[in-house]
DNA sequence: GCGAAAACTGTACCGACGGTAGGGAAACGG
DNA sequence: CCGTTTCCCTACCGTCGGTACAGTTTTCGC
């Protein structure tokens, strides 16, 4: 029983590992046996199929996720009386971290599944799309509170500003990828923070 | 001659399709020979194997890219003198143009071939990394303009702030799949362009 | 310490896929 | 009409995802 759980989680961790330096359809079971020292069927009996394992995968690391965002932000907001020096200092929280990660950030599984699409069924796709959803939802409801103290210098959406912080991370993840620039990511957090602090700074300067 | 590459076009059309919706991976040879009509035999002799595939697809890809940018940018200078007002208009002319392909954006080759990193050879992450660094130029090019005639509230990285335009639209195409709301790459680069209207708007209100 | 359930192993097999090899044949251009 | 380009045909190979199923070990609750 717990053994069980045991040997998921290492297929699991190489799987992660493998999915995200390769994609989904580059590793193989095989691979993934050999690596955990299991049989065929000791896998099977794991998971279903490939796409179970995909769905496994996935739920277990936007769990992570959000684990972290947790941390992070709640450690700013105990750091920070104020709501928007709160949010400002989060995201100079999570850049440090990015920051720290020798090979940059690994990649994002919830990115890996949007490129392959298709490839997977509606339950994998859902799960996805919850995740955005949290995600708006958490950045939406610091956005909120900001709001009732500081007035944006320009009327915006503030799912669309929430979204934003998606956009930017996944953004920077696919850039730092693309230019093998690893500190890409913590920095266009950091301009991001900057427009940030642009948007709710009084008019008066 | 002009046979030639008229097959090998509409192998290269049926594969940017399926590898933008389903992956790499999940694109087989023999799904894309069923689709233009050709044998086995013929696909490899137009490419050696699916790394040839892989980088002709990118470089068609990237180039059409690069046409699309250059069609947008130049129109909007044409209709605007300041070169602020004609970044701005730039913007809204893409999200426009975003906004109007009735399934959202199909998605972008860079960031699959960065989802699946090391399943590719160096070939095709320098195409990738060239891409990325001819979009650092040509919006740093843009923003240098703008800043030899407004200066910037808050001091950034020229090409930190050129790279937020490649981030927002990677990010958005991203988060606009994972939410199945098309609409949302055009709303983030919107947002975006108000982020850099108020980075260059004059103090005084 | 025992029995049942959980957690595997082993073997044999299947179809799809990427890719190779090589011998052609139609189409076209000069 | 000759040669190159462009493609077809057949046969084959190894890998991979997946199935089937019987057998064995490990673990845990009682």
């Amino acid at each position: 029983m717990r053994k069980g759980e045991e040997t998921r989680a290492k297929i699991l961790d190489a799987a992660e590992i493998s999915v995200l330096a390769k994609g989904f359809g580059a590793t193989s079971i095989d691979e993934l046996i050999a690596e955990t020292g299991i049989t065929k069927s000791g896998f099977f009996y794991h998971f279903r199929d490939k796409n179970e394992l995909a769905k496994a995968l996935l739920e277990r690391y936007v769990e992570n996720d959000e684990r972290i965002y947790d941390e992070i932000f709640s450690r700013a907001r105990e750091l920070a009386d104020d709501p928007l020096q709160a949010f400002l200092l989060g995201l100079k929280l999570l850049s440090e971290l990015l920051s720290d990660l020798p090979n940059g950030h690994p990649g994002c599984l919830v990115a890996v599944i949007c490129s392959h699409e298709r490839a997977f069924d509606r339950d994998i796709q859902e799960i996805n799309r919850q995740a955005a959803l949290m995600w708006r939802r958490r950045f939406g409801a610091m956005f909120r509170d900001i709001m009732q103290v500081y007035r944006p210098r320009e009327p915006l959406d503030v799912d669309q500003l929430a979204d934003m912080v998606s956009t930017v991370i996944e953004g920077g993840i696919i850039l730092s990828k693309a230019l093998k620039e690893p500190k890409n990511l913590p920095a266009q957090l950091l301009v991001f923070r900057t427009f940030i602090r642009l948007l709710f700074q009084p008019a008066a300067s």
